[in-house]
DNA sequence: ATTTAGTACTATGTATTGCATAGTACTGTT
DNA sequence: AACAGTACTATGCAATACATAGTACTAAAT
C-alpha cells in the first residue's frame, strides 16, 4: 500500500536526526561509516538524505568535523558529537521513549475484552 | 532546549495518523473521545491538529462516520475504522515496529565496552 | 425572539524535514 | 587527457503537524 509507505516516510521525520546522532555518538565517522551503521540497524538511508542532516546538525552545533585525506578519492569529513549534541540526543531519546510508550498503549488498548460502544 | 522540542514535533509526523487510527480501532468515537483516549496514552493532541487528520483519513477511505444528534451542542461525527483502515493500520504498525527496533539498536550500540576510534 | 455560553466542526496558511535529483571536486588508473 | 569510483554540495518538491480564525448547533437565560 503506497499510502502506508509514504506515512512511514513521514514517521522518519525527526527520527533520522536522532538516529544519525546516535550512530556517531562516541565513535567518530564519515558519511559512508554512518550509512553502514544505520544499515546495520536496518535503517536504510541514502547519501542525498544523510548529507543535509549532517550539515544541519553541524550548523546547529551538535556535530563537529575534521577533514582527513583519502587515497581513494576526495578528502573526507569525520564527524563527532559535541557536548551540546550529546545533551540534545539525550533529550530526543527521552521524547522518543515517551512517544514509543504512548503508541504502545494505543496499539494495545482495543485488544482487551472490554465491551465497546458498537 | 527549543530545538529538541521542535524535533520531537517532527517525530509526531506520521505517528499521529497511526495513533488516531489505533485510538478509534474497534471502538467508534467522536473527536472529544479520541482526544481523551490519546490523552490517556500521554499523547497530547489538540482539536486543530485532530480534525485535519480525521478528514484526511476519511477521504482516503480508512475511516467512516455517522452523524449523531447531541443535546449539548451541534451534532457529532462518530468515526469508525473501515476494513481498509484496519489493513492500513496493520501496515503502519509493522513499519513502526521496525523503526522502533532500528532506533533501539542505534541508541545502544555505543554503550558497549568495544574500543572506539577516539 | 434574541442573546449568550458551551460545544463541534471547517478552512487556511506556515514551518519543517525527508527525499530525489543534479551538480562539482578529488584521487588513482588507463 | 579521459575515465571510473568516491565524497560532498545545492536545490526544489511533497507531506503533515500546528496555530489561528471562522461557522454552526444547542440549551439556557433574558
Amino acid at each position: 500500500m503506497e499510502k502506508a509507505e509514504s506515512t512511514i516516510a513521514q514517521m522518519r521525520k525527526g527520527v533520522l536526526e536522532m538516529s544519525v546522532l546516535a550512530a556517531i555518538n562516541g565513535n567518530e565517522a564519515y558519511a559512508s561509516d554512518i550509512l553502514e551503521r544505520l544499515k546495520h540497524a536496518q535503517l536504510i538511508v541514502v547519501e542525498g538524505t544523510l548529507y543535509p542532516i549532517l550539515t544541519r546538525l553541524k550548523n546547529e552545533g551538535f556535530l563537529s568535523y575534521r577533514w582527513e585525506e583519502s587515497t581513494s578519492g576526495p578528502p573526507r569529513k569525520y564527524y563527532s558529537v559535541t557536548q551540546a549534541g550529546h545533551d540534545f540526543l539525550n533529550e530526543l531519546q527521552s521524547g522518543w521513549n515517551d512517544m514509543v510508550s504512548s503508541v504502545s498503549m494505543l496499539l494495545t488498548i482495543n485488544h482487551s475484552t472490554e465491551p465497546t460502544n458498537i
